[in-house]
DNA sequence: ACCATTTGACCGGG
DNA sequence: CCCGGTCAAATGGT
């Protein structure tokens, strides 16, 4: 929709080559030697030792090389795209057809939406004997549409789109995969930005974020804290000390190459959930991130001490990937957080 | 009766 | 052609 014009691709830059400031001060901080030969490597071989920090840091660099380089060959499109893949299927004229069609006029084609839409995964934990699906309400009312056995998962897959799909034309989607490891564990992955006002009464801790609270309403405050009694913490792979208090576990997978173009936005925002407090975790405020945004561009170095609490938080790699470098304005659920098309992130510890 | 879920079929991308 | 995602009829709950 929007062109993503010279002014804020420079604006982009400008925004990455400062969080690469910033990582290089990390590393620095971290008493580690730069090495900028690993840099052009790929990243899976550029890391020597087990410190989670160096690899940590050496990650966010590459990253910002990458997303530098790419936006440097104009990878960056963020325009639009050829819009005449429209009309694809077949199938005829549903409500939701409507609303394809719909989303199809303002946003090139419905072949390639699926493309478009941000994709995100969380992870929960559940206590064992309450692990079901439907204690994993994030706060959305979402309305199972299909399940799936995936090849080589144990657990069906469930599929959920946003109730208000056809009065308000919400795409929002998720999936919800069970963990084969551990049956405790599901796996969330979101899909498109919700466009439907929920509305939420929830308190959310007071330092937390405020447009976030504008923009992603919920729907019904006694079933979200019903349902996320249930959250136990995850404390496998803990490079980073992060407190132990029983919280919410996020990993988020942001998508191979989520795109951020400028991500001002406490890391919070990323989920509809992040902005609840666990009732396990009394008022101690320790439930939400609020790692400042730039999670991945700016600052996010900087503060992702301060207040990133869940036990686990990781940010990595989906080969699922459905962004691709063609994204117009992206439609995700969190106003301020646009992605940058060329971002990718790669790094299963990102953030642990 | 209405609404959500289940489930087999269908579709399209890779 | 396989597989993941979606559709829509059937089913169940309220």
């Amino acid at each position: 929709m929007e062109n993503f014009g010279e002014r804020d691709q420079n604006k982009l830059k400008n925004e990455l080559l400062k969080g690469k400031e910033l990582a290089k001060q990390l590393q620095i901080h971290l008493n580690m030697r730069p090495s900028p030969s690993s840099m052009a490597a790929s990243p899976s071989s550029s890391y020597s030792n087990d410190n989670g920090g160096e690899l940590l840091v050496q990650k966010i660099l590459c990253s910002y090389e990458k997303a530098l380089s790419l936006l440097n060959s104009n990878g960056i499109q963020i325009s639009e795209s050829p819009s005449s893949l429209n009309g694809g299927s077949p199938r005829s004229e549903d409500s939701d057809r409507e609303f394809k069609d719909l989303f199809d006029q303002t946003n090139a084609n419905s072949s390639r939406r699926r493309n478009i839409l941000p994709i995100w995964t969380q992870k929960f934990q559940v206590s064992p004997g309450m692990a079901l699906e439907g204690s994993l309400d994030d706060g959305f009312c979402w309305r199972k549409y299909g399940q799936k056995g995936i090849l080589g998962a144990k657990h069906p897959r469930g599929y959920y789109r946003c109730t208000y799909r056809n009065l308000q034309g919400c795409l929002a989607t998720k999936q919800v995969q069970r963990s084969d490891d551990n049956p405790t564990v599901f796996e969330i992955t979101y899909r498109g930005k919700h466009s439907c006002s929920q509305v939420s009464n929830l308190s959310t801790p007071s330092t937390t974020t405020p447009k976030f609270q504008q923009q992603n309403q919920q729907t019904s405050p006694d079933a979200l804290l019903n349902s996320w009694a249930c959250l136990r913490v995850i404390t496998q792979n803990l490079d980073t000390t992060i407190h132990e208090t029983p919280t919410l576990s996020f990993h988020y997978d942001a998508a191979d190459r989520v795109k951020t173009s400028t991500v001002d936005v406490n890391f919070a925002e990323f989920s509809p959930c992040s902005s609840f407090m666990s009732p396990t975790t009394s008022g101690s405020g320790l439930s939400y991130l609020s790692a400042s945004s730039s999670g991945l561009s700016e600052g996010f170095v900087g503060n992702q001490k301060l207040d990133l609490q869940p036990n686990k938080c990781e940010i990595f790699s989906s080969p699922t990937s459905a962004l691709d470098s063609e994204a117009p304005a992206l439609d995700f659920p969190f106003g301020d957080l646009q992605l940058d098309p060329t971002f990718t992130f790669d790094d299963t510890n990102f953030f642990s």
